[in-house]
DNA sequence: GCTCTGACGAAGT
DNA sequence: AACTTCGCCAGAG
């Protein structure tokens, strides 16, 4: 049995599989993506398996955010999503960034 | 086993 | 709109 938080295991792949597959310009919340992988309420895991990504990854992790737009004080993260046309005001995300895949579930 | 913790989320105040 | 509480699931001690 391999654990859901083991790089190894089926939800680490399908996570990764669906964080590359977020576009530039987009962002999508922690919960989603968990969902998206097939394990509802798993939220707080994909963000362990974030945290464990090699600092060389391609993936683009930092359009991983959290549900209410809210960024931790002080995080590159912001940089690099403003760089993609991502508008942040008050420390948060605009939420007109998510909708990802379905745009239109906003 | 039990408690604490966490790149979280939703509901209640 | 900011803050608190509670629910969630696995891993660590």
């Amino acid at each position: 049995m391999v654990a859901v938080t083991d790089p190894e295991s089926e939800f680490a792949r399908a996570v990764w599989l669906i964080v590359g597959s977020i576009p530039p310009g987009r962002v999508c919340a922690y919960g989603r993506v968990a969902a998206l992988a097939g394990y509802p309420r798993h939220a707080r895991h994909v963000g362990k398996l974030m945290g464990r990504l090699p600092a060389g990854s391609s993936l683009p992790w930092f359009r991983v955010v959290r549900a209410d737009g809210h960024l931790p004080v002080g995080a590159r993260q912001q940089q690099h999503l403003e760089r993609e046309g991502i508008q942040i005001t008050g420390g948060r995300v605009s939420l007109r960034h998510y909708g990802w895949p379905d745009p239109g579930n906003l």
